[in-house]
DNA sequence: TAAGGTATTCGACGGAGGTCGATCACCATG
DNA sequence: CATGGTGATCGACCTCCGTCGAATACCTTA
């Protein structure tokens, strides 16, 4: 689980919290990321195996960037997995996420995890519906 | 888990097992195929997430088909667990088998399984190495 | 400072699945 | 028929991981 110095990699530009230019606060310091790039297919495909994780990359996908908090996705599970999914994406190289204020914003890899992994995003974006399996 | 007809799929005509013309052996009647057209994206993902797994999909996009019964593969697991990944595949669409004689020889489905899931199956034959990590 | 919202961490639980040895079924030879 | 080879099945074990409640940390607003 590598962790790159993460250059600005958005393709539109990520808001900010107010206290821009203040040193890194500490829940900023836990927040790390990991390169589609340094993934293992292994760790991309046992990530995108979850019907769970593939719906918060399904919504991720239907908005613009940065505008979607942890807490405003439609899943059936609590703040304690819910975290734990977020977190497993992020070691993906999935998504990538940025604190803003007291809630913390969230961006689909697409140009780097399709640079890595060509067509999987696609197969996940393109799935009907999740697994669970009733109509 | 359906199990379709099965109509001959195959790119090469498959070997037949001596006694041609006769009615299915108890073996042959076991063995159950599931199309990828059926398969959902979950149990595909699951399928090729395994190690062991996307080795034997390598092993046999290297060769002919039906030319590797599944005793042929180099595997650091015993016989039970390797005739469990082989019927994992199965019914996730991604190989197929058939008797002939005492063994069973595979074949990897790629044409409909590509049709099913456009870039997996290049994913996993374009990796470098398995998971476990060392050269 | 207090209160409320957002999200992670911790410890525990339970189920799913990878693994194995042993056994069994089937086929092909002597 | 007996033997050896191939592969599936069974039962058990164990690890991984998805899940949860509770506690904790951080941010914002009053």
């Amino acid at each position: 689980m590598n962790v790159r110095p993460e250059p600005n990699t958005s393709s539109t530009p990520p808001p900010r919290a107010p206290d821009e230019g203040r040193a890194q606060s500490q829940r900023a310091r836990n927040l790390s990321h990991v390169h589609p790039a340094d993934v293992t297919l292994s760790d991309a495909l046992t990530a995108l195996a979850d019907p769970v994780r593939r719906t918060i990359v399904k919504e991720l996908a239907g908005g613009p960037d940065w505008t979607r908090a942890c807490g405003t996705f439609d899943l059936p599970v609590t703040k304690a997995t819910r975290s734990h999914h977020f977190a497993v994406l992020r070691q993906a190289g999935v998504i990538e996420q940025r604190d803003v204020g007291s809630r913390r914003l969230n961006r689909l890899r697409r140009p780097e995890f399709d640079a890595a992994f060509p067509g999987l995003l696609d197969l996940v974006l393109h799935e009907r519906r999740a697994s669970p399996g009733e109509s």
